[in-house]
DNA sequence: CGCCCAAACATTATCGATAATCTTCTCGAT
DNA sequence: ATCGAGAAGATTATCGATAATGTTTGGGCG
């Protein structure tokens, strides 16, 4: 997730298991894991390589998220509370806070806890993990790109000072509007990485 | 997926080893695949038991196959062609031959691979992705549910007649209307059966 | 000089056994 | 009779070792 072992890397059981004090049962666990959740890739006999990201991977998933984050809005915008905004403004906060010190890692999990707020008011719990699998592909592709990112962050950051005002305005159309092109804007950011 | 086990049983590892031949090793590999597949449930120190798969999952499941559905019919229309639908057609007649002898397991495979064609076409890695596990929670709802589908399999199986006439038509907003009505009058059958 | 085969090596997959943990049952005290 | 402590039993979690598999290396042959 860190994107401290980069794509392609292999790992090996007994080393690992030696570097943690274990014995190979509870690696291979863990390595089984990760390969269901999609970090890892394996053969039959050939062992577990770190899993590659794309970048035509990441528009599929940014693809997914316009259709299920707006959708979600739509649906959960009558029941937003008082409380939620405070949530989001503190968030917000914090996110400013670590744009200047240039945490990349820590603002994607600021970022990414922002929009998870939405996702579990719904309550909708098939959604929620479909936004998981979505939030944990984003974070890794920041870690793994990470210093391409953190140009942006303080924009990035303002962007939601923006949506915090699109949600309090209560106007629908201009909620989804704002957070399509909030979406598309990150996008755009990140496929220029490459 | 067929039902076998019923939800809430415990799986006894050393047991179902015996009963293959093998030792605990791959009997945990597997139970680790189907944890993360979400058919099993675990807690630590207490073993795995069946999942249990409620009719309000369900309804979450349909809610997320109705938004991501309408979706993808939406944008691949155009690309479809008359191979597809040919495919559909011959889809279509294998349900219906399937209905008459009452075969529900092998029903809802032909149904879902109906829809699972959009799905393919459409190339979205991600949203096929959200599919499959949609799929596979509707089989094993069908599939524990059993007995009580099948009055109406005749009649599911028509509605795809439907559906094939609407995409001919090619005039999205009928093809939208009719496939959000057959989502829901399936899921309609389903939930009167508890 | 390059290519195929076999041996040596590296690594995964599987095994059976032990340790840790949880559950059930028994027995004595209240 | 009820409750709790503790032993006995059942099961999971972990272990280290062996078997199976894949990869590399070195040597003989064309």
């Amino acid at each position: 997730m860190r994107g401290e072992y980069h794509p392609g890397y292999r790992l090996i059981i007994l080393d690992i298991a030696s570097s943690f004090g274990v014995s190979q049962a509870p690696v291979r666990e863990a390595i089984e894991r990760l390969k269901h959740e999609g970090l890892l890739k394996a053969e039959p006999n050939r062992g577990s390589t770190v899993a590659h990201l794309s970048l035509s991977e990441m528009r599929e998933v940014y693809e997914l998220r316009e259709l299920i984050e707006l959708y979600v809005l739509e649906r959960m915008l009558p029941q937003l509370s008082a409380e939620d905004l405070a949530k989001l403004n503190e968030l917000y906060e914090s996110m400013c806070r670590v744009a200047q010190k240039d945490d990349v890692f820590a603002f994607i999990e600021l970022d990414l806890a922002f929009h998870s707020l939405f996702y579990e008011r719904y309550g909708n719990g098939q959604i929620l993990g479909v936004w998981r699998g979505i939030k944990e592909k984003t974070t890794r592709f920041v870690s793994i790109t990470n210093q391409l990112y953190f140009a942006d962050l303080m924009v990035i950051a303002k962007g939601h000072r923006g949506l915090i005002d699109a949600l309090q305005s209560g106007d629908l159309d201009s909620v989804k509007e704002t957070y399509r092109r909030h979406i598309e804007g990150v996008w755009g950011r990140m496929r220029q990485m490459l």
